[in-house]
DNA sequence: TATAAAATTGAGCATATGCTTAATTTGCAG
DNA sequence: CTGCAAATTAAGCATATGCTCAATTTTATA
């Protein structure tokens, strides 16, 4: 393995918690190289500034962010309670994609003077990705009436909300996928 | 009124706005003299430092969330019931409400080095206040089974997610409250 | 109008930040 | 061991930041 990747992957995870922690404006490039335990200046061998480092963190969270829309339109249901209960397995299991989670929520809500990140972040959108989805799953009759906007900020809220706690007080115990469910599922049927 | 009351209200009304945008740590005073038109020297007239308009803000933030104890123990599901639509009311018609709500979550997740800071927030810890009504609803067989904990951050984070939602996109449409009771109510009595 | 208090400015100090760069160390192929 | 490229450091520059303070303007009141 290339010593240098390694050094790059370890700046990134280290760049992960601070960024959580203090935001993107908190964070300084040299609390990132002392708590790698380098020089500041090695950062900047292996990240050309402070943006790209940055940006290199949200393409990750982007790519994970990421679902497959084919597959959800044929069963939104189905694709939704999976999708949950994954999210909610990795959660417990890897407390790097909880840290992760946390920090795409971050980054949706901290303005950044850099168009690259800005551009990237509405492919990044969960609502623009599952608000058709939730719309075919209210024509199968699966999902609730109501405006679907409403109903995906709802959802993804709480799942945000509880990665949000689980990764600042680890021993937060998880909610069932069902109570989730509830609130967008239709039991009128 | 006061003229220097008047000021004060003023920057803490752009403050608000800046932390939201930037976070505590990208938030420069010099930032929210700027954004009310006037000097930074001015701002330490009337705040000590930046800090204590953060705590300021804070201290705000802390009394809107806290919640009668009492009234919530006699009947745990029209409390929280009742508790959300005045919430989701308020945020739909006064738009500096949504942003402490906003403000109040990215404090909790934000750590600054200030002992007030902290101890205050444990004050307006959420769950805190919530689980032992929720425990107090399970008893009653009105809330379902469950961690009271995760219900909590469950129900809490959908609200905020709308909250954050709401703020950066004022068109953003509410949900029913009661898809957000479904998460929490027991359906099988 | 005179005067004191309050409001406001603008320059400036000490420190922190993003980033550069020349110099030094490390690791390794020949 | 030698030599060379990659890894790493440390000093430093330009700018931004939190905050102070003396000086100026505005306001109010007698």
């Amino acid at each position: 393995m290339d010593k240098g990747d390694e050094r790059k992957k370890q700046f990134l995870q280290v760049a992960l918690d601070v960024f959580i922690e203090k935001g993107y404006y908190g964070t300084s490039t040299r609390e990132i190289a002392r708590r790698a335990g380098v020089s500041s200046g090695l950062l900047f061998h292996y990240f050309s500034n402070k943006d790209s480092i940055y940006l290199e963190l949200v393409k990750v969270g982007v790519e994970e962010m990421k679902i497959d829309t084919e597959i959800a339109m044929e069963a939104p249901y189905e694709y939704l309670f999976q999708t949950m209960k994954k999210v909610f397995k990795q959660i417990e299991s890897n407390p790097s994609f909880g840290k992760m989670f946390v920090f795409m929520d971050n980054v949706q809500h901290t303005v950044v003077n850099e168009k690259d990140i800005t551009s990237l972040l509405e492919s990044a959108d969960i609502c623009k990705q599952w608000i058709p989805i939730i719309l075919e799953g209210q024509q199968r009759g699966e999902f609730r009436e109501g405006n679907p906007h409403s109903l995906c900020v709802a959802v993804f809220g709480a799942i945000q909300g509880i990665a949000q706690e689980k990764v600042r007080i680890p021993s937060t115990p998880l909610p069932k996928t069902d109570w989730l469910m509830d609130m967008i599922v239709n039991r009128t049927k």
